[in-house]
DNA sequence: TATCAATGTTAAGGAATTGTAAATACCAAA
DNA sequence: TTTGGTATTTACAATTCCTTAACATTGATA
């Protein structure tokens, strides 16, 4: 069973290079020029992801993906904001968007693919799951996280340990792993170190995220 | 069997580096100089393990190693990124990349030997793993049990003698072959740890999945 | 079936690991 | 140099887990 797939931008050449590549993967398309047309052709369609561009006329990509998440029929599918690199992130963060990842431009097909078939399997595993949870997102280029939406600064030590663990959630990784990783192979840090950054972090982030398994390590739980 | 190593790199110095002491291990050699032959050479030889170099001109490693990720013919080979000690970890954790290790330059050969065969050991836990059967299922990585496809989070020594037993189900352990894989050789413990556990074991799992066999060991019975 | 060594059960210390708050060290920007 | 934020250490508290010990039960064997 194809999934599909809504490609919403403005400029022609976006959406036929989108179109093109997601085609060629096996995926049931339909495009839309701006936010209101996006809508439309959603509620028939019943897309499974909404790539969504941030700049548009007539209705942007916040408005329209809020729009969605605020509308009956389609509130539950994927949405994907396309924004360009230079645009800021806490823009989208403030307005609590929303969406379930933003992606840069330029697009670059293959990694705009595992992107897409990251947040397919995911919605896919959710759907079997029954309870949904806070999304975390991670923004290793610019240090940035976002949880439900909101931006978390994180000092430098905190983010790194974080993106480790979130690089494979679920792995449990030993504290002589995360030494190595976060730390290096040979700075000599003591032993309370590493718990009190998973402090911090579960300060932050709130408790239920890192789970610690005595005698071998910390874990990063989603959902 | 010998296991299958690829070595990719475009410096030359460090090419024959990493060749000189993997072959010496015994294990099986090949070597690329960028991303794409990497991955041509790969498909042929299918290498166990792929150690690519971060930065290379052509096509660098993450890049390499997403196309690796979602090739048909080597996705499930390890691939362990080289990074330079500058580069911070962060950039690399993100999700595109999907590789299996970091390994830090410069290179120090017995670390790298360390880390070298304990992936390999761990891939080839995996896949007895993923061999078993649905009712129970052990994931070393995670360090995590799915009875029946919930989760059960066990304590380490428990975790380390379900796992023994998993590790060849029908097969029984002597309690001396448990103390030896379990506690260790030298760890000297009374007569009843081993029942303790086993008795926890079975409170969690239910009974009917490890069985005594008496002044023999325990063995686990699986459907 | 009576015996006895092996195993099962339970609860209670104690050991090891991790959690936490506060103090100190570090470091870069003003 | 001061300042503000971050990183690490320290010292102790809290927690979990492991082990033990005492006693109960089992099952093979005479």
């Amino acid at each position: 069973m194809p999934e599909n797939i809504l490609i919403v931008d403005d400029e022609p050449d976006i959406v036929n290079l989108l179109d093109y590549h997601l085609t060629k993967e096996g995926y049931l398309t339909k495009t839309a020029q701006n936010g209101k047309e996006a809508l439309d052709v959603a509620k028939d369609f019943q897309p499974d992801l909404v790539l969504l561009d941030l700049m548009m006329p007539e209705m942007d990509g916040i408005e329209t993906c809020v729009e969605i998440r605020e509308s009956k029929e389609i509130k539950d599918t994927l949405v994907a904001l396309l924004t360009a690199r230079s645009e800021d992130y806490s823009q989208i963060a403030g307005f609590e968007s929303g969406a379930d990842d933003y992606i840069t431009k330029p697009i670059k097909p293959r990694v705009l693919m595992s992107r897409i078939k990251a947040l397919l399997r995911r919605k896919a595993e959710k759907n079997t799951d029954a309870a949904s949870t806070a999304e975390l997102f991670i923004d290793t280029e610019k240090y940035v996280v976002f949880q439900k939406g909101n931006e978390l600064l994180l000092p430098k030590k905190e983010f790194e340990l974080l993106a480790l663990l979130f690089s494979k959630p679920g792995k449990v990784f030993t504290r002589d792993e995360i030494l190595n990783k976060v730390w290096g192979d040979d700075i000599i840090v003591g032993d309370r170190t590493i718990d009190v950054h998973v402090r911090k972090l579960r300060e932050k982030l709130g408790d239920g995220y890192i789970k610690t398994v005595k005698g071998v390590g910390y874990k990063l739980k989603l959902n």
